[in-house]
DNA sequence: GCGACAG
DNA sequence: ATCTTGTCGC
């Protein structure tokens, strides 16, 4: 016991990591879950990634931008970087966003929204990875995990539906069924600047219409996919 | 009491 | 996350 809430601190990491999650309790508050955005101001959405090598000493950072409405990407970047600290749950955020912060130096054009690879407020202290980036780049920002790092849900019945994810009678994100069952639903929630709804209908408009059944959106999929590549040609 | 635990 | 074989379905 070292946290004193849900997650506990590796007892290796407690004596560096206790300030930092004194940080996560600070910036929490200022995570904001609503704002202006609104589908039809939507034109880029950029999806963030990171791989990496086997034994953890390369990462590989990539970003895309697509065009909300072809869905064709028109940026695409990336990064290798060596992590700094090893993935510790709850603490993702330590981890990647030099990656992140580095390749989005390369944007040419501001996206209108950031998706990233893990969560939002799904979090002990609702301050998740897309939640801090959010922050810091003060840009509306939504998680997408594969797995379910705390609350329950129940399952949605079919492809394209949603139910709420809940912890301690709050709503932290939604059961999106992106693909048919029994596959598993991916897990959204908001980082910042976004509200529920807004999210859950951003994230449903990347299944319609589609020619290929995938599990993430579309910018996380070429995201992963760059990413994936990218370090790949370094191993 | 044990185990859970984004990538 | 990464590793890893075969197998199911379009």
């Amino acid at each position: 016991m070292t946290d004193g809430k849900f997650l506990d601190i590796p007892k290796d990491f407690r004596k560096e990591l206790i300030p930092v999650r004194q940080e996560q309790v600070l910036l929490s508050p200022h995570v904001l879950l609503d704002g202006d955005l609104s589908l039809e101001d939507i034109t880029l959405v950029a999806g963030l990634d990171v791989a990496y090598s086997k034994d953890d000493k390369l990462a590989c950072v990539s970003l895309v931008v697509v065009d909300f409405r072809t869905l064709e990407p028109v940026e695409e970047h990336f990064e290798y970087f060596q992590p700094s600290i090893p993935y510790i749950p709850s603490f993702l955020y330590y981890r990647e966003s030099p990656g992140y912060h580095s390749v989005i130096k390369h944007l040419e054009e501001k996206p209108d929204l950031f998706l990233f690879d893990g969560n939002g407020i799904i979090h002990p202290y609702g301050i998740g990875l897309a939640s801090q980036m959010g922050l810091e780049l003060q840009q509306p920002t939504v998680g997408i995990a594969k797995k379910l790092l705390m609350g329950k849900y129940v399952d949605p019945l079919k492809k394209g539906g949603y139910s709420q994810i809940v912890f301690e009678e709050k709503v932290i994100g939604a059961a999106f069924q992106s693909a048919d069952p029994p596959a598993k639903p991916i897990f959204l929630s908001q980082g910042h600047l976004i509200n529920f709804n807004t999210m859950v209908y951003v994230i449903r408009e990347f299944f319609q219409n589609q020619i290929f059944s995938t599990k993430l959106p579309i910018p996380l999929l070429l995201a992963d996919k760059l990413a994936r590549e990218k370090l790949g040609e370094r191993e």
